[in-house]
DNA sequence: AATGAATGAGAATTCATTCAT
DNA sequence: TATGAATGAATTCTCATTCAT
């Protein structure tokens, strides 16, 4: 689970920048702002504080850069199902903590997450990789209310359609925030509660309205 | 400024008129998938079955191009007003009506917005342009949902934070097929319709619960 | 049989040097002194005279110049042939001949003759267009002399390790004048004339000496 | 681990010996097949299982490296004179001796001939180095030839061009089987015997046909 | 009005070599 | 002594753009 002994650090916790992690911040920050190509190998050089060439000697090409990248999205399935434990009444913490959870992981995965969607008809295995995280939020989520359904705390309905809302809202405001900058001192907190409200309110008077 | 003269071709000039089009159409096709360096002024020559130089002769240069497009983002507060008109007691037929109406313009301005994206930090004017798309949504939303809560058809909540569900729901949507590809069957009427249902529930039953 | 008719030229005689025709040359030159690596671009570019991208709009790469320049060695069996045409009578004629023709179609050819030499390990597809060339010649010099054995005219013996010997000679002389500039004043007339004699009194005395 | 048969190692200083020799060995081997320039400091490296540096501890650059094989071309003449004594009674034997010997210290000097070959324009010193060897081979023969005319046993005639052709017959036969592996079953030795048998009729019955 | 030829700026990448350990 | 990290110079090639026709 834990990567940090992949190279023993010598100081407290990651003070000893290794140049192959100045370059991957680099090329990360660069790529999430300008894309893959506009994150040219001299301004990545630039920015890490290291000769051009140097890349080179770290990863194969500029295109290993990303793959080694791409490699921080992986598993989230299981940080996701672990903000759903918990009964029917305490519905609306467990919907806040997903949130804030969901959230928090995209943030966390930003420049990586931006990248993929800059660059879905480039480089094509992205796509998969991109999805998939906004997917399966939609899928946990959407599982865990069909079990309350199912258990009779919750009327029949799309419990799908509402975690697709539910996902969906922060991932437009991670998306206004981060990607457009929109809205600097957007509240995230306040959108937590709201979109909660709104999604226990919707959910619980479902009547069955759809075919 | 206005655009309106789209003339079928007679002679010399219309045919001008067309090749330019032409250019902008591939060159809005090439960026929304590969963005603004990927759509090389050759590819975009190729696809618009014309002579690279020919590009010139209309546009002064590759950057003219991408402001031409940018223009077709404009007005479309009063479009989405339009969806709204309608008394309380049609709320769902409005709502759908908005969710429709809202989603068809994302897709015909599909290119434009992906383009937007994607360049977002390249061309920092792009920003604003793409912004007040979901933002005027929200905004003419929040406004008619506010309307009925004055009119005491509705409890008193945060009407924002509902519309900002709403109409994130559907730019998701909008993103996850036209960008991701993501279930390319997928049926947005049902989407239309769970949402709008998810959403009347959660604003009926709104509780001031919040500040 | 005359390739000028390609490219219909203006002037009396290729006076008008196309640039592709410039390009092309410049490379051989250079290909053949300096090998394929040494050849630069760059250098290309300045010999020939034109932009070093000036090349590109010409050649896909550096690797199609190669491959237009190896196009030059086909099609040699036929000259070969119709050097040797004749009665046995004229015997030192016809090999004289032979001989000329022979080492002048390695000199016009030398260029690309030298690059195959110094290529052969990095370019596979050199490797059989040049050896077919003094392979062609050995044969096709065998053949005749068999002829000549087969009508009774020359005593049995191996007709191949003469036509061999012969086309050794020229090829050595070949080399040691145009690739190692050995031999300045070197005065081929007085080897070709050596050549035939030895080869006529060393085939006509053969004895089927050897197993 | 051990490679004591080339220098036995007792010690460093004698590992140091076998380290230089195999960085030798590697590139001699790298640069005959690939040029001075394909011969790359990596591939050097890698082939003499040696880190990339560690050969500028042994060589002062690249150059240095190529220097030092052309170090092994040296003295030839001694030996190609030892394999010509004897009488003319032996003519036969003395000629197949000598095409023997001369074709041996070829494929001895294989690489180093190779290199110098390939970059005879590159590395100017390397010109004389590499036609030293087959001038001094026909130099040799010649004198002896010139020997036995002055004794009579020979018709008097252009003894050097008889030289240059046996001696040319083998720097083709050479270059065909080591340069561009042309008959890999070439039978060199039954070539010593027939060229030696055509160059034997074709020298007796020379008559001085020339000047 | 449209095209073919040409080009300067800059991209990724390789190479021989140096430095510090 | 040997090596891992780093680098300046150079290489092939792409791109947007201009020029002459």
């Amino acid at each position: 689970m834990d990567h940090s002994d992949i190279e023993p650090s010598h100081g407290g916790r990651g003070e000893e920048q290794e140049t192959r992690e100045r370059i991957l911040a680099a090329a990360s920050q660069l790529m999430a702002k300008k894309g893959y190509k506009g994150a040219t190998t001299r301004k990545i050089s630039q920015l890490a504080g290291v000769n051009e060439v140097t890349i080179f000697r770290h990863f194969k090409n500029k295109e290993a850069i990303l793959e080694e990248l791409l490699k921080g999205i992986l598993d989230i399935r299981q940080q996701l199902e672990n903000h759903l434990h918990g009964e029917f009444s305490e519905l609306k913490e467990i919907l806040l903590r997903y949130a804030r959870g969901y959230y928090t992981m995209l943030v966390e995965r930003k420049e990586v997450l931006l990248i993929c969607m800059i660059e879905a008809d480039n480089h094509p295995e992205v796509i998969k990789l991109f999805s998939s995280v906004p997917m399966t939020a939609v899928e946990v989520l959407c599982n865990k209310l069909q079990e309350f359904q199912d258990q009779g705390h919750l009327p029949k309905g799309d419990a799908c359609a509402a975690a697709l809302m539910f996902v969906s809202t922060f991932f437009y405001a991670f998306m206004a925030k981060h990607r457009v900058n929109l809205n600097p001192e957007f509240q995230e907190e306040q959108l937590f509660e709201d979109a909660t409200n709104i999604l226990m309110h919707g959910i619980t008077g479902i009547t069955n309205s759809h075919r």
